[in-house]
Formats: C-alpha cells, structure tokens, sequence
DNA sequence: TTGTACGCGTTATCAT
DNA sequence: ATGATAACGCGTACAA
C-alpha cells in the first residue's frame, strides 16, 4: 500500500513540504532534480482526497443515464468521455429509468463530482429544484426535465425528424399512417410525437385515435404497440417508430406475424443501428449523431466549470437526417393485410 | 452553494460536532430530532472529500473497457453497475482500446477509486505490476494480461464456446472451415482461436493457412478478412467469426458480394446481439451471458474489498451455448462460390 | 452520552 | 526561492 505522503517526500530531499508542493504545482524550485528522484524512487502519488479536501473540486463529471445497453446512449456516454480531456474522469450512473434511483444517485452525486450531465428519464421530475439547491452545475442531453431551460441542454432536432419520417411516409402516397410514440412525459416522446403530429396537420390527413399509441420506448413496448395495430379491423399501411428499441421490437412483431415489408407495411425508426441495413429489408430511419450530442454536452460542462457561467444557459441542438433504405414504399391497392394472421 | 459543515450544524444544535457525527454514523445521541431537523434545514451534506481523506476510501469502483459502443461491453458495463451496491458507484473508462490511455487512465485511477475491474485490450500489458506498485485491489473481466492469475477474474468459456461453434459446422458436413480470429495478444482472441483449431483437431480436418485470419475485432477488420476470404481461389463453405463486431463487418462483406447465406456459405458468430435474428438469414450465434459477467465481476470486486483477500484470487467462468438460428447448412455439391463478383 | 483536540495530505499565506 | 503553519471537513481516541 502506497502510504507514502508528501512529508516523505521533502524528508528525504531535506526541503519543506511546501517546496514540493511548489514543484509539483510547476513552480522553479532550486533542487527540482532530487525531488523529481525521490518522487520516482518513493514512488509518491500525490493524494486525490487531500486534493479534493483543499480545492473543493474532484476532477470527475457523472453521466447519467436511463440505459447504458441501448447503443444510443451508449454513443453519447462514449462522446461525452471523448471530450472530457486529460485531467478529468467520467462517472457513470445508469438508472434503469427508475426515478427513485435517479433521485438517489443524484444526492449520493453532490460533493463527489464536479458536475453532472444527464437525460432524465422524465420531464416530471424534481431534478432542477434539486440541482439549484445544491448548486450542482448540470447539462441536459437528449432530455431535459421541467424547467430544463434554466439549464444548458443539447438535445436533437426531434420534431424536425418526426416531421421527416412522417411526411417520407406521406410522400409515398400512405394516408394510414400509425405512429408507435415514446412516452409523453419524456422530451423526445413529446417532441416526436409534435413532429408526427404537424406533418399530418400540413398533409391535411386526420390522426386516426387508434393509430396514434403511446408508449415507453423499451423493446416489449414496441412490440406490443405493433400487435396492437396490427389486430385493428383496418391496419395502417404505414409505421413510424419513435426510437431504436421500439423499432427492434417491432420487427420482431412483424415478422412474427409474418407481415411483409415494405409490401404490407412501411416502416420507418428514429435513431439508426449497426444492424439497419443487414436486415431484410434494410430499414428507413432518420438518424443523427448521438456521440456529437455527447462531446457538445460535455464541451458545455467544461465550459461552464472553467468560465462558473452556469448562469448563461446554452442550448443546442444537433441535426437530423432521413436515411434511406429499404423499408418504405407505396401503399399497396388492396389494403388486405393479413392482420389476424398470426397476430395474436 | 452549499458550503455548510458539520460545525454549522453542531452550532445550530448547540452541541459539539462529535455528537452530530456520531447522529450521522448511526449512533444513539440525546436529541436526535433536533439534529434531524437542523441538518435538513441548513441543507447539510456531509464532505465526500474529507470523509475520503480520513478513511483513505472514496465508495468509487473504476470499470475501464476498451469500448462501450459495443453492445457486449455496455452488457458488462451495466452488470456491474447493477451489483455495485448502494453506498458505492461506477467510474467509467472507455480506453478505445488504446493502450497508452489505458495506462494513464490507470495511473489516474489510483487514489480516486477503491478497486477497478478492468478488461484489458491485450495481455502483453504491464498492468499487473502497476497495480501490485500501488495496491489497488483488481478484477479482470472477460480478458486478463499475462500474469493474471494473481488477479480475480470472470471469463467467458472461450475455447468451448470456440469448439461449440466449429463442431457445429462440422456437423454439418463442412471441412473447408475458416476463421475470422481476434488478436493472439487478447485473452478471447488467444482462446477463440484454440477451440477452433481444437475443433478442427478432433474431426482431423488440416487447418488451410489462408483459411484463418487474425483480424483485430472490431467491424473494419471483419470486413476485411471475409473480402480476403472470398478473393481466394477456393474459398471456405463456412466460417466461424469471433465477435460481434467482425461479425458484422463479415455480413457487410457478404451482402456486398451477394454472396447467400447459408446456401453458398455458412455463418456461426460469438456474441449475440439484438437484431442477429433479424437479420436475413437470422445468424446462429454462440452466446453467453455477459451482464453476469459484469455483475460477477463487481460481486468479486466487492467481497475483495471487504475481506481485504486480495491474495485469494479467485477464477470464474460464465457458460456458453449455441443458439442455433438460420445461417448455417450444408455445403453445396458444387462449391462454387461466385468469389470474385463484387468482393474487393 | 458528550466534548476536546488531533490527524488525514495538500495547498496557500505569510514571513524570511 | 523557501520554510513554517493554518485551513479544508470530518472521524475518533481520550478524557470527562
């Protein structure tokens, strides 16, 4: 066990702790060799705690997040590691999107980091109260929480990107489309479901009740949405999936019911994945970059350390954009879909 | 800024901050209520920093991986996150498998954290000895450096998950097996690589030079190594790929020389991943657990830390299984692969 | 049960 | 340029 101190150090090179605090600060001290020796034959590590104690700071920045295994947030967490630069460390929370935890780590966070950057899991939530409290300096990505604009955020064109689906959709000449939402409460679900929303309104074609479902963003919550409409008297012939697991989800429904697309069905997500274009046939999304949205949240973050301008809120947004595939064409003449099939 | 101690609290009370600390640490002390209140209305929150200093402990457990965009690692990553327990949290480390960050991140671990679990990118790594140099407690996961077994480690039944996959194609009839291998110098790479020669062994099938080919794991290298594969003369009628991310960059290779699956060659991957049964043809895969992995990891991190049995490493292994889908066959009679239309 | 006082390892201030 | 020392906030041995 290293329990070798910085007195250690300046007995053994006969000078005063100070002087060793000096040079390792990178002032001109007189001896600079015989400490850089001692140090490396001591093998002195400077003590972060002690550090920690004296400055007030930690050198470590949490990023919390819903779900660390969906390879979107994934991409953020490695772009925000790729911005954090040398002298300082990312922590990670992964909350499961389970509010209580969130609540929890966010309180066991304060005085461990420096600053946190986060994507709530919901809107509805405590977290800015919470954070003027504490003063804990925090940057919103993909989400943000109730009064999020008093915090800066970097979060995604998402309305743009709905709006795009949607109307690639309409421009295939598709009137029955169904959108399976994400969460209304969560900023992405509400953005999404806005974006779906306004290109029917521009295309003039009603939002059919039942074609419009809400739900969580998980993979089970995609694919029961899709057996939903799929057991409807009369099917849409046309899908947009509002994130990246539902979609999966989806796809599993659709194949399970043995429902071809794009024959029968159109499919478009949001937020591509690695496999998109191997499978059969490769699926339609809007896409954006999510490791940019990372590095951009982090680059406030550092900003915001150096310059304290946790007062000057930035918000950004990073683009979207349609990638073109396989999974979208034009409405079929006969509408039979074999919706009873094999769907539940 | 909340920069109230435990001093302002004990003035508040009109007692000694012996007492309030001892309130905090559980004890009985007179008037309980009264602190109670008066910590959650001067909003106190106990230094992390100088608790850290006095107890030489930080409750932070560091969890570096060389990428966690790969599905497999965040699998890892957020089993270990999930057993970490509540008076403790995670410190991530993406290292990009870049070995000089690997060594810096380590460095600047130490002091900060009370263990890391680490995978490291390769086995010919000093690690071992940094961290016998500084005493700071290890778990290897899924991979270990060249004396690892001082260290506690989970791994992955390598080499049986290896002969799984081989056998499996054998079975099939094929003998112009390929492999598509990981780096000798990583744990899984070395392994992999064993269990299919071991495979090849039993069933006295030569291994064909030109048939395996040590690719780096990652999707650009997959790719590659299955371009290379299909410019031979002969090609393979099947071929085993090591990880997911080859994996992938196989089927990129094979879709772009429309080359079918399983009919003119037969596919087997390590590592599942959510879309493979997606894919057309769904690809059989070896799996295995990876978020018990994870969690075993950070369970053996942990019961370390308590007992102080760092001289006791402990090994395990988590298991694997074949999930047998649609990518492989039969050979053809006529072996003959259009090899050279698109592939290059 | 409670209070006093010291130590944890650094850095910053103030003399020298 | 250097040395002595206070201070960071907390835990705890010791005495009461």
């Amino acid at each position: 066990m290293s329990t070798v101190t910085i007195t250690d150090v300046a007995k053994r090179v006969g000078v005063s702790v100070a002087t060793i605090s000096r040079y390792l600060s990178g002032f001109t001290v007189r001896n600079a060799e015989d400490i850089r020796e001692a140090i490396s034959e001591l093998n002195y590590r400077p003590s972060a705690a002690a550090r920690n104690l004296k400055s007030g700071r930690t050198g470590i920045i949490a990023i919390v997040v819903p779900d660390i295994t969906n390879p979107f947030f994934a991409a953020i967490v490695e772009g925000a590691e790729s911005a954090v630069g040398d002298d300082r460390m990312v922590l990670l929370v992964n909350t499961g999107a389970i509010r209580e935890r969130e609540e929890k780590a966010l309180s066991q966070l304060f005085g461990r980091v420096d600053g946190v950057i986060m994507a709530p899991s919901t809107e509805e939530q405590h977290a800015p109260a919470f954070f003027s409290q504490f003063g804990l300096p925090i940057v919103f990505v993909d989400r943000v929480t109730q009064d999020g604009e008093r915090f800066s955020s970097v979060l995604a064109e998402n309305a743009k990107g709905a709006e795009l689906a949607t109307g690639h959709l309409i421009s295939h000449g598709h009137s029955k489309i169904a959108m399976i939402s994400g969460p209304n409460s969560a900023t992405p679900g509400k953005k999404r479901a806005d974006g779906y929303r306004q290109a029917m309104k521009k295309a003039k074609i009603e939002v059919i009740h039942d074609f419009f479902i809400e739900s969580d963003f998980t993979e089970a919550g995609g694919n029961l949405a899709m057996k939903q409409l799929l057991a409807l008297d009369t099917p849409p012939t046309a899908v947009f999936v509002a994130n990246n697991l539902m979609t999966l989800g989806a796809l599993h429904a659709l194949s399970e019911a043995e429902v071809s697309i794009p024959q029968e069905i159109s499919v478009i997500g949001f937020d591509d994945h690695d496999f998109a274009d191997l499978i059969n046939p490769p699926i339609t999304v809007i896409s954006r970059d999510a490791r940019l949205q990372g590095s951009q949240a982090m680059e406030l973050m550092i900003k915001q350390l150096s310059d304290g301008s946790a007062s000057h809120p930035e918000h950004s947004m990073v683009d979207v954009h349609l990638v073109e595939r396989g999974s979208c064409a034009p409405p079929r003449e006969s509408q039979k879909i074999r919706s009873n099939k094999k769907a539940r």
